[in-house]
DNA sequence: GATATGTGTCAACATGTGTTGACCATTCGC
DNA sequence: GCGAATGGTCAACACATGTTGACACATATC
């Protein structure tokens, strides 16, 4: 017997589909993840889910644009951007921003490519570009292809050097690799061997 | 009307499926590339590709074992790594190794990671670390989230910065932050605010 | 020549997917 | 009260996938 208060939730019924495919999508690939699944999640019928948002594609659309809307991953100023950038390649599941987890699980779906790129270029590289600044829009690309990196080795491979305490030497050891690529912006052509680091 | 030869073929043929296989990963993720597709690459049946290996899985398993065993990724000195690691993180679709396009394309296939895992362990941050000497399994897994964000980044979603010129200030910005790594090794607890590069 | 074995095909099954159209129920405007 | 819109279900389709078992052909063995 469905519930009978069902007809009654009228309003907000997209927006809780569209944060259970959020967190869906966060944790698994788009492959992976099924319309069934997150119809589930919210108590729904498969064919609702898909009335609503018209298909797979444009859900997953959807939830990549508003998470990336509320975005955390560049938020801090260029002084404490390398930190900042590290802690959060090694946030936790709960605390990870979902954008992020979007992206990693998703990255090698050619579905979901095109609008990855568009995310990663809009709410991480510009950004980062942008605070930086100068002319660094390849420091910035490096910076992201580093954090991602890290992420999908922590979270999808859950290789042990990057699984230790959230806050030590290994974050610091990625801040400072993030803080040289910020400051080897605008060496233009390098005359001699010159290290930017050590003023 | 099937060829009259077919039968005639006999050895190698398994061999062929396997190298088939071996393509089709490099190019597209796990769950892209379906036994259909490698049995018509090879002119063979479904059902004999799925015979000769028993599963899906352990063909994919067969092919990154094969691929890994003749890989390149970490074939230089400690002198050259870092510009041989930059280098293969910018090979284009053709001369790409084709353990690592196996791995970037599948890494976020839950059925795949474990075996990638393996892989990326064997193949590349244990021989990496082993080669930069000292206690540098983190610094090598470092190394190896770069190599595979930027390949990631350069070879599925295409981003421009990392699309240019193989051999030019590129190379050379990831070789520097690849060296950066190395040169980060066995700097015990950082007293104070040492730049390890820097002599 | 009979037979077993390797090499392979064919047809089908079981399952999971996105998607569609018909339909039901409740609520709102009139 | 009544029709229409809103919010939703149900059953089914079309398709792709891994997988399986029965069968065919050629070759080698005895």
């Amino acid at each position: 017997m469905p519930i009978k208060a069902t007809a009654r939730i009228a309003v907000g019924s997209r927006d809780r589909i569209l944060n259970a495919a959020i967190k869906r999508f966060s944790r698994n690939s788009y492959e992976r993840t099924s319309l069934r699944d997150i119809a589930t999640d919210v108590g729904v019928d498969v064919a609702y889910v898909h009335r609503c948002f018209g298909s797979k594609d444009r859900l997953f659309s959807e939830a990549i644009e508003a998470s990336a809307h509320v975005s955390e991953l560049v938020n801090a100023s260029k002084d404490e951007l390398a930190e900042s950038l590290a802690s959060h390649a090694l946030a936790g599941r709960g605390q990870r921003d979902q954008a992020l987890g979007i992206f990693i699980h998703s990255v090698s779906s050619p579905e979901a490519a095109p609008l990855l790129r568009r995310f990663i270029l809009d709410s991480v590289i510009d950004p980062l570009s942008e605070e930086i600044g100068g002319s660094s829009t390849t420091q910035a690309t490096l910076i992201a292809a580093l954090l991602t990196g890290v992420s999908i080795f922590r979270n999808m491979l859950r290789l042990r050097p990057l699984l230790g305490a959230e806050g030590g030497e290994l974050e610091a050891l990625i801040a400072q690799a993030i803080q040289g690529m910020i400051e080897r912006v605008d060496v233009p052509k390098a005359p001699g061997k010159l290290e930017g680091a050590c003023q």
